[in-house]
DNA sequence: TCAGTTTTTGTAATCATTATTAAATGATAA
DNA sequence: TTATCATTTAATAATGATTACAAAAACTGA
């Protein structure tokens, strides 16, 4: 954990940028929950419990510069609200994204499952390709359980 | 033309909604403009050149509408703006975008490319896909060749 | 015609994000 | 150390997209 900040912080000087106080309270929310998708506000909160001097706006310009490095990627999920996701070290493309229309959980692919694809974007319509978005909208294994057990409770009622 | 305008009708109907004059001004002005994606506000400026008396109010009510039918979907590219783009008839899911990072044009790719990715999904993953996103960024065979051609140039003058 | 329902309009309210500005902080060099 | 310049921050105002609301209009079916 500690080296991850500290490669972050090593990439932001790469580019003459400090890593304040501020800035890496922000990093260590996002990296406290990497598993989660949140947006501007939810970060800001998070920061607040333990920094209760932050601004919102620094929040926002913070995470502003965080994706303009790659750090982060910002994604909408459709509803009206940004959302910030670390993006694997390395990493050269976004992670896809499995949205659960039942239950709204968001679930992450990290398997590469593109490469195919791109080849034939960048052959057949002569498109460089530098990133992607993949969101896939459906139902998630937890609520197809729940729909089967369902199922199941109404062909016993009917016995 | 018109027959799209029909069946559009007979879908509304359908589910029990009426083609109101200011509904199927905005259908029309979506038909006309298939290629582009357009705002709701880009929508209501283009409706009202030819029914000025139509509120901005139904315009967005209007687009939600045909969301929720789909025969449009909403996606937003990443400044701040929903966008509404007209589906395929009796395609299944939304169609691809490739979106310049140089030049801000938005091009489709009607072809599925998805299908085997699909069926890794909902197999490893075990989610029931009903719909996708995807997008890629990168830049566009136009401004690829305005590259090529601004290398030679360089390479001209060095000469 | 009348009552009930749906739809629309115009506008106010909301909510996320960005801009602004003055203060704070940090680095640099005399 | 102290003056100076650049960077960053905080608080808050402004903006812009979208949604909520209330009254009027249009439509429907007895
Ligand atoms: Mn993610
Ligand atoms: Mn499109
Ligand atoms: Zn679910
Ligand atoms: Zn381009």
């Amino acid at each position: 954990m500690e080296s991850r900040i500290d490669r972050i912080k090593k990439h932001l000087h790469s580019q003459s940028y400090k890593l304040t106080p501020q800035r890496e309270a922000t990093v260590r929310v996002l990296l406290e929950n990497e598993e989660d998708h949140l947006s501007a506000e939810d970060v800001y909160l998070l920061v607040k419990e333990k920094s209760p001097e932050i601004g919102l706006a620094t929040v926002y310009r913070t995470l502003e510069l965080l994706a303009e490095l790659k750090i982060v990627d910002k994604i909408n999920f459709g509803d009206g609200v940004s959302r910030f996701d670390l993006r694997q070290e390395g990493a050269a493309h976004f992670h896809h994204h499995l949205v659960c229309i039942e239950c709204g959980a968001v679930d992450e692919i990290q398997d590469d499952l593109l490469g195919d694809v791109e080849k034939v974007v960048e052959n057949d319509w002569n498109f460089k390709i530098k990133d992607h978005r993949l969101t896939f909208h459906g139902i998630c294994y937890r609520c197809q359980k729940q729909e089967d057990s369902e199922q199941q409770e109404q062909a016993a009622n009917h016995s």
